[in-house]
DNA sequence: TGTACATCAGTGAACGCGCGTTCACTGATGTAC
DNA sequence: TGTACATCAGTGAACGCGCGTTCACTGATGTAC
């Protein structure tokens, strides 16, 4: 049972390669439908509507990532060794699943006003474990949104040069020199 | 003459409002229209189509971007005066029509594959300018791509926590604070 | 100064199109007895 | 084992809607003589 590839996991799968593709916008439910080998009417059977088709793409994977990321964060041991497991859990997500990846990163813009500021929103746990990490004096201190950001950034921002194809390898290959360079911000 | 506002400088403005706050695809031609007070055929009296409209909006701001951050990448003298410069005049540009820098943030995707590759291209500046400089010596050795990717997502991400309100004041106002960090990548 | 004409931003009505979605139906599969 | 029935993923045809866009027209403004 755990092999099976349900006809809700194909469509699933072709509709964020084709949004990831063309941009949500540009596509259809007949385009979907079509990627699948079915008739648009028979997504219906799987989902309420097309928002709650994107929507069930978007949420669930983003609070998934998040609360990854928060266990990451708290991560026994010091500042240097959380932001480690940190880096490593966003290139292990990127290597897992690069398509999400970039799903998520392209769709963000369109949901982040409902999505939940907790620990299964990625961005709220940087900025939350930066926020922390500087009140206990484990990194130094300085505006701990813009260190949040820089941090974030130094990894997103090559996230998307992975995938214009500036990068040619994953994210995971350079694991280690970008939790070298996010340390560079917090030391 | 210099001060009158036309109704194509009116369209173009009301129209970047509109897409900043919406996204681009939930914004139609009445709506523009309406905005601006007209209806949506006097909108095809300034612009051939809503295609070219957006691009217009685009294209040439982005490449005016690319064209100031490349003369601030030519700056003379050292490498760290080069990137002062330049991360000086992004947040110069973003203080200065923040809507603007919005709207090329949130846009860029469904662009970036008819931009060209050259001194119009504000990451191309950047990833050139790295690239060169580290082959000159004057940053140390490492993955261009990756180094100019962290220099981005420094000021990018931050751009990006400005726009959903996570920073309360513009980047400008934190571009002392944003050259250092990104000092700390090149150093 | 007055009259005729050109220009052109803006309008109202209408167009064809592709969209998301509905609905009665099919046909394969599983279940009860 | 055979028959009757329930289930449900998938289909074909059709819907109403809002979209981008076209077009003949208006009416204010400027220009020529």
């Amino acid at each position: 049972m755990s092999e099976t590839v349900t006809s809700k996991d194909r469509i699933k799968r072709e509709a964020m390669r084709l949004f990831v593709k063309h941009g949500t916008d540009a596509v259809s439910m007949r385009d979907i439908a079509d990627a699948v080998g079915m008739k648009a009417p028979s997504l219906y059977a799987h989902f309420r509507s097309r928002d709650e088709l994107i929507a069930a793409l978007f949420l669930g994977s983003y609070s998934d990532y998040g609360r990854k990321l928060a266990g990451a964060a708290a991560t026994a041991g010091t500042a240097h060794q959380q932001l480690r497991a940190m880096v490593r859990t966003i290139c292990a997500l990127h290597a897992e699943d690069e398509l999400l990846f970039n799903f998520l990163l392209l769709t963000q813009h369109g949901f982040l006003a409902e999505v939940r500021a907790d620990d299964s929103n990625p961005v709220e746990v940087i900025c939350r474990w930066v926020a922390t990490s500087m009140q206990s004096g484990d990194i130094p201190p300085g505006n701990p949104t813009l260190i949040a950001g820089a941090i974030m950034g130094i990894i997103i921002q090559n996230a998307t040069f992975r995938m214009y194809g500036r990068l040619t390898t994953g994210l995971n290959d350079h694991a280690d020199e970008l939790f070298a360079l996010c340390l560079r911000i917090i030391s």
